[in-house]
DNA sequence: GATGAATGAGGATTCATTCAT
DNA sequence: CATGAATGAATCCTCATTCAT
């Protein structure tokens, strides 16, 4: 890598920190190009040199979560389905509390604003929680852990706004409770009764 | 009433149904001051009669489905405790899918917008709707249908995150499904998975 | 006079009284129509009945302090010229500070804004001031008090913007300083200096 | 300085000359950043890259005359006192009448609108005059030429609300007479009768 | 790659005044 | 005389984005 490239990929990273900081801080309606770009001591060009759109920084200070989990996930292939679960859980609360109450909004933001809200690869997050679990779901039912009739569907959907409605009330009670107290309370006590029925007679618990 | 007093709630209705209307319609983002006078044929002056800020009239809009659901329920002071909250559940999803998505998409606007986004009365439509639903169990344990010991707060926020979590996600599709369909499919059955082991024995099913 | 007309009459006191006190407290630029009628307990349209435009209110109020001057100094026609002009000058301060510093502003807006400030007859307040000094100048040269020769439009000119100065920079201070005080220290020390050359023998002090 | 900078400036000077004409053809209320922008021939916009407020660029406006006199009179320190008051006596009336009647106007402003009127540093235009003359006589007073318990504050006070006293009646005049043909005509005369008992020995006149 | 000057669309709000009742 | 609903002109300021240098 040629060292202007290197200055390169430094700025970039430059613009991508401060703006985090300044999200997590102020929230996203108080984000504006201008403080991203004079915080970072660069001149407001440079930003469009590396971002087509002000919401495109956004996206890419969200990115890093999705990849943790991911990951997370694909290196228990082997794992049990309630323990997988579980893991998934955890991390999804605990990246709400990590990343803050402003970067949360911003994952609710694209319920109310379609338009001007992130994408966060080319799907919106939503959408893409909603694969990631079903595909977890799939898998399970391919290592016989979830019976073969289960609603998959149904049975993503009821998690995932299990844990947006967590989400949901917690930027609604502006940050008073922890989340990952209550991810313990009730989330869990509620994940074994939703799956209970659907787990093959060796995993049921 | 006078003629004139007439006219002038005359005039609100049209105001607020006007704007009602552009809501439904555009969302919220796209409602302007203009756009409400110009197609409720009045002057621009004359919305600031009725209404001190641009954000009170979609305060108004809301207001009406609250006063609803109070009043539904307070009718029915003796009914059993499942069948109330079935109808608070009910009513709040038919309310959601009533107003439609760009209404519901203000409910939770006030989660990730809490400055800007209009209150409903002088306090958040959730804030509003936790005491509604701590109020019905307290209530439920008054009449011994619930057992003292139950966790009001913690059944109060579960459910609640429920139905949030369902607007929510009703929300990030877009509206693609139907959101009392999936009240049925998934809403009442955990409600009774939440609440059992809190009912009296005589009120347990 | 009918019972009709004492109530009109009433009516219009009460408006001029009200604004009055709002003038005094808020200062004219928080002065509007609708504060007027609300705390007079009127309709905004009975404003109109009385006033023709919103400034009309304004020089009501201060007409009475000129009639208040012009009254007393007709009834010492006889006086000493420097006598008079110490009741002039004593009741122009004394009037500024009764008057409040949001009243006196309104006397220098017209230096400003000729064309929003108020008329105080039809005539400005300074015209007025300046043709009232005037005559007595020129009375006191009827009276042999002052000499034939005496420079009667500069010397008015030279006494009014020195207390237009006073006025105008009391209100500069925001008010720090009692104008009164201020008037024996440095008004009448000058008014002295500025007139002995032109009193006659007999005057001369 | 590069070419961009320079045009930069430019733009800016630009701005400046056209809301100079604008204020001193129209007068402050008649100004608007729309007209400016326009008569400039820049988008709206460019003004704010300029000047936070509108205000500020009227303070820009009125900034030159402050060094002007300032930087005038401190090349004058070895100066007779009297001398140093006519100059600034003298650059005082000038720059009224060369600024015209609608920027002096905006001087006397702040005396009836503190809130909205510019600030011409981060101190008034009255604040500025009064230290600007107070330091002048309390230098005299070191020099010796007068006397030690020479009133500064009062002298000052009464200097500087002479002058106002013009400014005022000037404007209240709109502008009828030469204000440098009266600074001859009574301020002088009076400055001297003013000082006179304060100056030493040496120096009376 | 970096700069930063220039753009201009976009929207809320105030309030004196009128006039039909 | 009194009312008060209706009017609509008038204007500031923000900020994402572009593009010539």
């Amino acid at each position: 890598m040629s060292k202007r490239q290197e200055n390169a990929l430094k700025t970039r990273r430059k613009l991508i920190d401060t703006a985090e900081n300044l999200l997590k801080t102020n929230g996203f309606n108080a984000l504006c190009v201008e403080d991203i770009t004079k915080s970072a001591g660069v001149a407001k060009g440079t930003f469009y040199v590396y971002f087509k759109h002000k919401e495109d920084i956004v996206s890419e200070i969200c990115r890093g979560y999705f990849k943790q989990i991911e990951n997370k996930l694909s290196e228990m292939t082997d794992a049990d389905l309630i323990e997988k679960l579980s893991v998934y859980f955890d991390n999804f609360m605990r990246a709400v509390e990590l990343y803050g109450i402003n970067i949360c909004r911003e994952w609710i933001r694209s319920a109310i604003d379609p338009k001007t809200a992130p994408d966060y690869t080319d799907i919106s997050k939503w959408q893409y929680d909603i694969i990631m679990l079903t595909n977890i779901l799939n898998k399970a039912i391919e290592n016989k852990e979830l019976k073969k009739d289960a609603p998959v569907e149904l049975l993503t959907h009821i998690i995932i706004s299990q844990l947006y409605g967590m989400m949901t009330c917690w930027c609604m009670s502006d940050g008073v409770f922890e989340p990952t107290d209550w991810t313990e309370k009730f989330s869990k006590i509620q994940l074994k009764a939703i799956m209970n029925n659907y787990l093959t007679q060796r995993k049921q618990r």
